[in-house]
DNA sequence: CAGCTTACCTGCCGGC
DNA sequence: TGCCGGCAGGTAAGCT
């Protein structure tokens, strides 16, 4: 499950490899990954033989190739996607589901494949889309990028009803922060994440905001140098899992700040971990104001 | 229109 | 052994 980490450190190794190559053949093996896209997969093919790629940028989760005709190649990996780039003749892999042949700039040639098992992510051609896509203006920057606005977010935030968890889930107000980091920045903070976003403090709401980047920072610190091979391959098995998370995964496990068992409650069709003494539930809104 | 729910998808795992 | 339900989760679409 790429986290943003995950997918900054994949932008990265494709604008590193990829950048210059030309597109020579696309080979659609699965209809589902091109869904988006409205021609469909001959279509999707068609449009992208004999592009140029020019770089590879980020949006939250959404990475996209600029091509040389103003147009871009616009992906998410969904929860099991990878791009890779492959030599040739490297055999398929189980989950290939499209794979472009590159004819480019380094030596060799080599493959720029879409792999992905649960076929969450995808591919699609976004016509005019080499600045921004404009299937993705909705989307919100994340709190890594330089051009975040600290206090817009703040300011929302704490202008909404719903809980703050599912606050930092919405994209249109922070993207890039999943459920696991959702978990560790309200266990940071020592918030309960069904607390409405209009019953934040100003310094809570900024605490919290900090700790989200602080995870995160921390991971894309980690997983940037592991991954910074000859070749994207990143299979969202992030080492940083196992030795920094304090709530997520922990379930009846010892809370690292007060020793109280780490609760698991189900929230959204998946599951929420927090510590029942640092993040206590907060009090039910009263009737009248 | 904010808020909330559901659908999408496959593999793994525990229970029977 | 093999089947089956539950679970994992980012996002968009479709409700209220």
């Amino acid at each position: 499950m790429p986290e943003l980490p995950e997918v900054e450190v994949v932008r990265a190794g494709l604008e590193r490899h990829v950048t210059g190559s030309t597109i020579a053949l696309v080979e659609v093996l699965h209809d589902r990954p091109v869904r988006r896209h409205p021609g469909g997969a001959s279509g999707f093919a068609a449009a992208l033989t004999g592009r140029r790629i020019e770089g590879a940028r980020r949006r939250g989760k959404y990475l996209w190739l600029p091509l040389d005709n103003g147009d871009a190649i616009l992906g998410h990996l969904g929860m099991s996607g990878q791009l890779l780039v492959q030599p040739v003749d490297t055999p398929a892999e189980r989950h290939l589901r499209v794979r472009f042949a590159l004819a480019g700039t380094e030596p060799g040639r080599r493959d720029l494949r879409f792999v992905d098992q649960r076929m969450f992510g995808g591919l699609s051609v976004s016509e005019g889309g080499a600045e921004l896509p404009p299937e993705i203006v909705h989307i919100a920057r994340d709190p890594l990028d330089p051009e975040f606005d600290d206090d817009a977010f703040v300011a929302r935030l704490r202008k909404r009803t719903s809980g703050v968890k599912r606050l930092l889930l919405d994209q249109t107000l922070v993207s890039g922060v999943g459920n696991i980091y959702a978990d560790e920045a309200l266990w940071r903070t020592g918030l309960h994440g069904e607390r409405p976003g209009d019953r934040l403090t100003r310094a809570q709401a900024v605490a919290l905001l900090g700790n989200a980047r602080t995870v995160m920072g921390e991971a894309l610190a980690q997983g940037g140098t592991s991954f910074d091979a000859l070749y994207v391959n990143v299979n969202g098995e992030s080492g940083y899992f196992d030795r920094s998370l304090h709530a997520y995964g922990r379930e009846n496990e010892p809370c690292d700040r007060c020793g109280t068992p780490i609760r698991r409650v189900a929230f959204m069709n998946r599951s929420s971990y927090f510590c029942p003494r640092c993040q206590p539930v907060p009090r039910r809104r009263s009737a009248r104001v």
